[in-house]
DNA sequence: TATTTTTTTGACCAAATGGACAATTATTTA
DNA sequence: TAAATAATTGTCCATTTGGTCAAAAAAATA
């Protein structure tokens, strides 16, 4: 008996499917989804393009597959903010992290930026359901802090997005914000910029 | 005689030009430069295809002054941060300012936020020339006021990038802030942003 | 109104690109 | 090691797309 179908998948499989994720992740991030080319992955990972069409059907499947893998890694730090530890300090985690994340997912970060501002047309569900679910879930940890007077009052929908935002600017605009600085100063953007959020939104955040 | 050269616009030449420009727009921050295609233009505005390469002789010369005109346009504001005013309110004057533009102006600040994304090709030289003269200029205004103690210290530069990004975010990200928010909280997104970003930089820049 | 100039368009082209496919090669497995 | 399966590639194709061009239509001008 032959098999019909593949269950398992081989280690070349595995191997080239990463490979190639690896190559469009790079290619997506830097060109888009359109002015990516098969041609240009192809390139950037070793393989012939026929090839990369016989691990992936096309090259929205692939586009499909690197966004999705890295929505939610791009989730996650959020659902690590905890109702049991200090909030001012939680919070000031949730910050290092998002910044850390624009220092080292430089491309995750622009890949994402680039979705969201052409429509999201692959997103879209996933933004109102399971990033909904916990924006609010962390909304009503952030409301119940302020009226414990744990932290200052503030719009929780609004302080999240003001996160998102200034951290990810680090990686999305990266290119303005060495244009505008001097050498010394851009090599310790990630410094400062750490130092700069820390101070920020603590003087915001305490409760006097 | 002929004229081997034609000087001044015509009616229409002015008339179709902006027109095309305008669709342009649309479609540009839409699309990117590359998801851009001459078709959709032509169709956005009601001309043909033969007729906008007429009027412009490339794709990328549309999509250059589209960016040009822009450009002068989103540095302006900074320009206005006057000296003389009360610090803090010259602050957040012009925190309103970059707001309203996310909400009148979402389209330029998509197309804006796409080029740099990308590398910024065709800015980088903007970047670096007029915007950074204005931009060291405002920072050692900043600095000044900052040693004269009328407002708290920060990294200016850190400053400005926060203004740039909290605000931004309101049109760059717009699908995510709306997938996210209720019908309620949506209907008033401009006036919970302002009330939130004007307390927030109140509370960072204030003098004890 | 006659002439010149500007504007518009249909038809066309070449390059780029996503993808199909059969044949070949490499790897597993029995 | 022989058979079966998986992986790779060269070649080809259809569509999309930026752009050309000559001819027709419209507008401006003398």
């Amino acid at each position: 008996m032959t098999k019909l179908v593949q269950i398992k998948q081989t280690r070349i499989q595995r191997e080239k499917r990463l490979l190639i994720q690896k190559a469009a992740l790079q290619v997506f991030s830097e060109f888009g989804l359109r002015g990516a080319t098969l041609d240009k992955i192809a390139k950037a990972c070793g393989l012939t393009k026929p090839n990369i069409l016989y691990y992936y059907s096309s090259k929205d499947e692939i586009y499909a597959e690197v966004l999705q893998s890295l929505l939610e890694e791009w989730i996650r730090p959020l659902k690590d903010i905890s109702e049991n530890g200090d909030p001012l300090t939680e919070i000031l985690k949730y910050v290092q992290k998002k910044l850390t994340m624009s220092k080292t997912k430089k491309q995750e970060s622009k890949l994402f930026a680039t979705e969201i501002l052409h429509g999201a047309p692959l997103t879209q569900n996933i933004l109102a359901g399971s990033l909904k679910e916990t924006v609010d879930d962390k909304v009503k940890l952030l409301n119940k802090w302020i009226s414990e007077e744990k932290i200052a009052p503030v719009d929780p929908y609004h302080l999240i997005f003001s996160i998102w935002s200034m951290t990810q600017h680090y990686a999305d605009f990266d290119v303005q914000v060495y244009s505008l600085l001097n050498t010394k100063k851009r090599s310790r953007i990630f410094q400062d910029a750490e130092d700069f959020l820390l101070t920020f939104f603590t003087r915001c955040l305490k409760q006097d």
